[in-house]
DNA sequence: CGTCCAGTTGATGCTGTTCAAAATCCGTGG
DNA sequence: CCACGGATTTTGAACAGCATCAACTGGACG
């Protein structure tokens, strides 16, 4: 793969390299672009254009200004916000076919970070607003994602205001084992594996902990047989039911759709 | 204004009771119709219907079945989710223009409870949807609002993971100040007066504290000349930018749009 | 082999919770 | 008009959970 480096030291993909075309694309019925008719889709196709971070790298700075629009189509990035002291707070996890920016916004509210190796579907922002005029099945599907994100943000707060500790870990724990169940297809039940996509200072910003109070919360699943650590990062659940009872959730079905 | 019972004791105004004409309606320009032509109003204007709730009454249990959206036109009411064990936390607080429920979604994700006394401009779900599809300049604005939403959350979230005691109470003041100087049409600066609408209990529901915490914190700032009480509800705040220097925000712009 | 980084663990203290009681407010009825 | 009762709010005292500061471990890499 072709890097190149510019300005603030952004190692973005040579535009040039390949792209996938919009019909082979892994998430194109699940992002913005899902109900989007074949002419539509070439519509998109042509103001289109992929990009490439490393993990660790930001995508980009609260308060910049931002003249594109993107789709995560590979990897994982998170938007935080920070206060002047430096306290920060995670407001987002971008999964593939998660949305980045807000069309009619000039600057970026929130930092994107690159948590693993990133690849992005950019849009101009301009050229892409006028095709949301244009094409109502892109603003349609943008109202539905944004929707869920609103869902998923007030979890969030419920996590946030009131579970303790050991909930919010749990819970963290148990929607990364979802979301990976997800991509395989299984409905989650009974022996889990997965890798933690998240560095314990990452978990304790989304979280709204310390990353010594993670560490201890994820030794005591540890002790308790809630999970098992190979190494830091690859966790294995034994029965996933035990896990959602540590989460202080419902039971049942849990999360919203 | 005639009230009736109604099944689990919501009351509700009388149907016949007469409609502001949308065109009258204070709501216009900024609710879920602002972009909507006159031809396009008249389709709402057909499938409207008002109710209105006292203050306390429960407009919706989360996991009942909704088959109407609305738009607050009056009075204020909270959206909230609560845990089994009884701790909740509110994820919303609905001022005049905001929308309730959700498009293609049969049940009620939240609690809705009316703070006031509460007038909705409610539509059947069937047909809005339908005026949906119909009309992309209502979709267009309620993806703008939801928008709008998203970013207040995330907000929330800095808040309620990130802010102390003290910052949060700040800041819910600085935010129930900013509204009222907007209905008022003046920018917040210098001495401000408001009243509270919400009890301590619902604060502490909002800011993730519990009401103990609440009231002192509110007696701290009443201490330190921050704030000045007439009752418990009657707040005067002296220097607003004295108040913004305690939410811990940044202190120039702060809030985004 | 030494350094660096992520993570773990320990000791201590502060912030906010919990439980309890007193104070204030407000509507109702004598 | 005043007394009463319930709801709301304030205040107090003790406690718990999580943060803070600090030392240590283990693996990756030059």
């Amino acid at each position: 793969m072709i890097e190149v480096k510019i300005g603030n030291g952004m190692a973005v993909t040579d535009p040039h390299v390949a792209q996938t075309e919009c019909a082979d694309c892994p998430i194109r019925h699940r992002a913005v672009c899902a109900r989007c008719e074949t002419d539509e889709l070439d519509q998109l196709e042509a103001i289109k254009y992929y990009r490439t971070y490393d993990a660790g790298q930001t995508v980009i700075w609260s308060g910049d200004r931002m003249d594109f629009v993107a789709s995560v189509i590979e990897g994982i990035a998170t938007l935080s916000q920070t206060m002047e002291d430096g306290r920060t707070q995670m407001v987002g996890l971008l999964l593939p076919s998660d949305f980045v920016g807000r069309p009619g916004r000039e600057t970026a509210a929130y930092d994107v970070v690159a948590t693993t190796a990133l690849t992005m579907c950019c849009f101009r922002k301009k050229p892409f607003e006028e095709l949301m005029i244009r094409t109502p099945h892109i603003g349609q599907r943008l109202l539905e994602m944004t929707l869920d994100e609103l869902d998923a943000a007030r979890e969030w707060m419920l996590l946030l205001g009131r579970k303790t500790a050991r909930e919010k870990i749990a819970s963290l724990l148990a929607i990364i084992a979802r979301r990976d169940a997800t991509l395989k297809l299984s409905s989650p039940r009974g022996r889990i594996v997965f890798d933690l996509p998240l560095t314990r200072e990452a978990m304790a910003d989304y979280l709204g902990l310390t990353l010594e109070t993670v560490s201890r919360q994820i030794s005591a699943l540890k002790r308790d047989g809630v999970i098992v650590l190979e190494g830091k990062r690859h966790v294995t659940v034994p029965d996933f039911d035990r896990l959602l009872g540590e989460t202080g959730d419902d039971n049942d079905g849990g999360m919203l759709v």
